[in-house]
DNA sequence: AGGAAAGATTCATATATACGAATATTCATA
DNA sequence: TATGAATATTCGTATATATGAATCTTTCCT
């Protein structure tokens, strides 16, 4: 049956339930980044970074290489930065929208 | 900051986290329907479909048009469907790589 | 070998989510 | 207006998730 897909497809999408994770997602954006650099860019304690990147690369949406002490992650997929654009595509024209609306009611 | 953006991300994200929910909007692919015809499509409780085409509602995933007794729904925007797709092939991708690696192990 | 830096893991707790059961609302029709 | 069909809501509970604090591991450098 499909409900198997349909399960794996919902347990994906946790993945981008966390700000935190998007944020970290967005920082790589433009290429790979060490642990050190997330944390300090994502003003977000070492430990919680290290916790998010690890819920990512469970499931493959971030892959890792060792450089000495340094371990750089980026991102595994095009298609999930994609698949983040949409959604935020249809997050702003929503806000554009509900602006629209707020303004009618002045 | 950018920071309220990611959490308003994260919140829709929220809204594909569960399978029942992904398989009523692959159910609304193809066109609006009732809850009756969506609760025997699914073989889910009519109410837990109820609960699940509330979340849809309430993050604009869905709207709904009634006709007399009968609510139709349908997917707002198709955009989510693309980004849904995009997902969904990644998963693909990802199991026939698993699948490819098993067959190497034998 | 010893210490420091980079990163990961574990644990406890607070918060959110899903679902069944029961109940309520809305509309059509007799 | 009473009844039934379609849909929604509420509530209790079980389960999952996020995070801080503390601890551990790995690697580099001297």
């Amino acid at each position: 049956m499909d409900k198997k897909i349909f399960e794996m497809h919902a347990e994906i999408c946790k993945v981008f339930t966390n700000p935190k994770r998007l944020e970290i997602i967005s920082l790589l954006r433009d290429g790979e980044k060490t642990v050190n650099e997330l944390t300090e860019l994502a003003g977000v304690p070492q430990a919680n970074v290290s916790q998010h990147l690890t819920v990512l690369r469970q499931n493959n949406v971030v892959t890792t290489r060792r450089n000495g002490a340094n371990i750089y992650y980026k991102i595994a997929n095009q298609k999930i930065l994609q698949a983040c654009d949409l959604m935020r595509e249809v997050l702003l024209e929503k806000l554009s929208e509900n602006e629209k609306l707020a303004r009618r009611m002045l």
